[in-house]
DNA sequence: GTCTATAACTCGATAGAC
DNA sequence: GTCTATCGAGTTATAGAC
């Protein structure tokens, strides 16, 4: 599908126009927000011509949309290897927290703007929401269970996780402070810790 | 100041033209959304022209700033409310979580999209961007503190539980599961009273 | 305080040459 | 695959009658 038979050199390292221009167009919209994006200024910014925007996405919407499923498919695959290399769910979740929050002054703008057209309806923005709602939670809450906590709680610990990462992310995009964010979290775990392993001791 | 001597007839239940076409405006940005809204087409779901609007907050971005500066001071004075209504802080947590949560189909998208916009710098969301902050965060950590937490730590437990139901409302618009984000808030308000009270028993 | 008319501009998308 | 030129619709904002 859409292949011409001459790609210039065989290339490995470049996956064609189209995927270096996605790029491109995930840190531009990054940097600047989608709000008051248009293609025009967009295309200025990323090198190109608007012209070559349409040419490779179809429209403005199919952009927006190949942008939406990139990253989530980039933060998807950090949390499946952050998983894969932490038993504990605790360090794990540690672990995702400093990623994110790594990168939440690039990325939480464009999160939160994205999730308050998502729960809006934005056509684009369908996978997206489909992520806000449950995607997130049920890989959450499997970590939580294979903990030894039981599944309805798993499931209520795990909503409240995912949003208490996401709301404190929020607030570190606004005011940048990354020890009070890491404090808040760090105070989550604590609590939950001990919240359910039984305390024996004392 | 802006006040021309010949008010109608001096009624005190229509604070005048300008505050009810504020409060229909905020309706209808909560139930349309602000990215895609021109002037043109608010102006026709409210019920006036396009010139009015602009007679009455000088540009989009003066009406932008005045639905969001009237939205926070609504939810502040309801916080206020509560947090008056109710000695114990877990009791007004939950109170205030239930206003919000009330109010969050509609609400929710339109802070969302306001916040993203807010923390990429958008100049009419200034004040928002304050109470993203820290506005919230003090009250909140006054109250911990009044019931025994000490300081530092009040700060962070106010930090986690303003992100956690920041984090939760995200989630309960894009699902509109509201027993389940209930579920979440309350499993944070046991394991923050368990957590700060000494626990003598057992 | 409310209207129509319109200026000045930008938008997404298309056509077609190269 | 990249360019220029351009269409038609929609944008904020202004002018001025009533």
């Amino acid at each position: 599908m859409s292949g011409s038979g001459a790609e210039p050199s065989g290339d490995q390292d470049t996956p064609g126009p189209r995927e270096a221009l996605l790029a491109r167009a995930i840190g531009w919209f990054a940097e600047h927000g989608v709000g008051d994006t248009s293609l025009r200024t967009l295309a200025a910014g990323l090198g190109t011509s608007h012209r070559m925007v349409i040419y490779h996405f179809g429209s403005r919407e199919g952009l927006l949309s190949a942008v939406v499923e990139a990253v989530e498919r980039g933060e998807r695959a950090a949390l499946e290897e952050v998983l894969a290399a932490h038993s504990d769910p605790f360090e794990a979740g540690r672990a995702f927290w400093d990623h994110v929050a790594d990168r939440a002054q690039v990325f939480a703008p464009l999160f939160f703007e994205l999730s308050g057209l998502a729960i809006q309806g934005a056509p684009f923005a369908g996978s997206l929401r489909h992520w806000l709602a449950t995607g997130w939670v049920d890989d959450l809450a499997r970590a939580y269970q294979l903990s030894g906590v039981e599944p309805e709680r798993a499931v209520r610990l795990a909503r409240l996780s995912l949003g208490a990462a996401r709301g404190v992310l929020l607030e570190l995009a606004a005011t940048g402070d990354r020890a009070a964010a890491d404090a808040a979290m760090a105070e989550l775990t604590d609590l939950v810790r001990n919240g359910t392993t039984p305390r024996r001791d004392r």
